[in-house]
DNA sequence: GTCTATACAGTGATAGAC
DNA sequence: GTCTATCACTGTATAGAC
């Protein structure tokens, strides 16, 4: 979109970028502008609606941004390649556990309420991702989507909590926990 | 603290409440000063160190708080009735997961830096907490601590998560799954 | 499309009267 | 201890020249 410097989709990464590591609330304009090397006016004419609509399109950037993961996760026949593939992804997406979660930094804005539709449509998909890999390798829809919901909660919480305690090494356990135990078997 | 209208530990729970639902970043002094019904300068008398004070003494404020329900999950010889004692306590702190996690809020914010003593302490404590119930009921050290330590992590997730799609359930599922799974017997 | 300049409310924080 | 008034600054957002 800009003749110059940044492709939009250039743009839309150090967005994310900044919105990850200062928070919603914590981005400022003046970072937000320096991170891109926008001046503020030309942040305001590609994205007239302020803040609040640079965080509703990197959003939008983000879930286009893991659709090839979702779709190779899909296509993959093998249900254990299909989660070991997940959880590369997931690992490279916050770097081992040091970035944040976009969307729980949305999550906790402000302005939480405008981002809510889309929050939920994207912990759905993502929940959805996770249950389609359980029902690939047999479970009941049921633990399928239990475990799944149960997945996608550890990653979140294991980002929180390794930020917090500055141990890294959760969230890796969290992962192989994740590993380990989504696809075992029902007991019956 | 104040002589007239509300004591040190009001205060205190009030800027908590603040802190929780609108983040470190996004609360104001101005909506601190409202919820406390203190002015910006009284707030100043007691905390000259400002917004960063306030936190870490919320932070403190909140320590003590927990201790009690420590204090009787160790006292408690039973280590079912432990982890049920322990589980209703967070169910009433987070509201059934409807109430964000102080401790996440601090992390995230831009002054994080200046919290990360105070929240690995916290974070700290708590697995600890729960690693002693493992412990009670005859679980190994190593299994009892990665137990604790997955289960705050499924806690705090399970707050984002119940945050970011509207669903409180994800949250009663988490600390369900919490009660069956923490003291399960070690397989062999 | 991008720049400089700026409007104007709100921010954290302080001073001084009472 | 609390008030009113105010500080310097940053916040989001616009206007108009180029």
């Amino acid at each position: 979109m800009p003749a110059p410097l940044l492709s939009k989709h250039e743009v839309l990464d150090r967005l994310m970028e900044s919105f990850r590591s200062h928070g919603y609330d914590g981005a400022s304009l003046a970072t937000l502008s320096e991170r891109t090397g926008l001046g503020k006016s030309s942040l305001y004419h590609y994205f007239p609606g302020g803040k609040e609509q640079m965080a509703l399109e990197v959003l939008a950037h983000l879930s286009e941004g893991l659709a090839p993961t979702f779709r190779a996760v899909a296509e993959e026949p093998d249900p254990r390649r299909k989660l070991d593939r997940m959880l590369k992804d997931i690992n490279a997406l916050y770097a081992g556990g040091k970035q944040a979660c976009l969307l729980e930094r949305l999550a906790a804005s402000v302005d939480r309420e405008r981002f809510g539709a889309s929050l939920r449509a994207m912990f759905d998909g993502w929940i959805g991702a996770m249950t389609g890999i359980g029902r690939a390798a047999g479970l009941s829809a049921s633990v399928a989507r239990r475990r799944a919901e149960s997945a996608v909660v550890r990653i979140e919480g294991a980002l929180i909590v390794a930020a917090g305690t500055g141990d890294v090494g959760v969230f890796r356990r969290a992962l192989d926990e994740i590993r380990t135990t989504l696809l075992r078997p029902e007991a019956r």
